[in-house]
DNA sequence: AATTCAGTTCGTAAAATTACGAACAATTAT
DNA sequence: ATAATTGTTCGTAATTTTACGAACTGAATT
């Protein structure tokens, strides 16, 4: 009667994380700009979206949160950047999911 | 003063969607448990899973609406299976996103 | 010093997500 | 027919997500 209740893994978790903060069509269009031109204006991405700047603020914060972007302030000004090591890191873990 | 926001596109909206259903640790379970032996059963699912049958059945119910799953009625039972339509719909649309 | 600009944080509200147990439905076994 | 098995649906609650406008911060300009 051992209640044998298999979990799930740490790299399962992880991979969840990366895929829950792909999971909105704001942030997916922010990285998808981030991987053409590597970096960018939170203002730039305001005057595009349809949406609050303080909404898209949130949104870049969630980014920032799992790792996959990082802010250089640029006065008056802030610059986002992909951060390249988590990025591949979620390249990886997602590509591995999609592809074995 | 013409308000030109730009649109996100129908394939940012989908892939987000995809991304979305993948974003619990349980679903991601579920998804590579059917990845290796192709279809199983809600019970097996739930011995081994730390939740309860009613939330495991939200999950599935999840899967089955985003389509990467699909339910067989077996009686007592039901199998379930990958859609594997589009399971490679999925694959592609996040496989493009993470390699271009 | 006051204004402007870019962007964040705060306060708030609505909706969606996650989770549980109880009740239910359908089939099988007794 | 009754009971057991499998899994869903219902009702509910707590938490998280998404969104907005207003207020704020810090730097640059006037």
């Amino acid at each position: 009667m051992s209640e044998n209740k298999q979990h799930i893994s740490e790299s399962q978790k992880k991979l969840a994380l990366y895929a829950k903060v792909l999971g909105h069509p704001v942030r997916v269009y922010i990285i998808e700009l981030l991987k053409r031109q590597t970096c960018c204006y939170s203002g730039d991405l305001a005057q595009e979206l349809p949406i609050a700047k303080s909404t898209l603020s949130q949104h870049l914060k969630e980014l920032k949160k799992a790792g996959l972007i990082q802010g250089e302030i640029k006065p008056p000004r802030i610059k986002y950047c992909l951060n390249i090591e988590k990025w591949e890191e979620a390249r990886a873990l997602l590509g591995d999911f999609l592809n074995t």
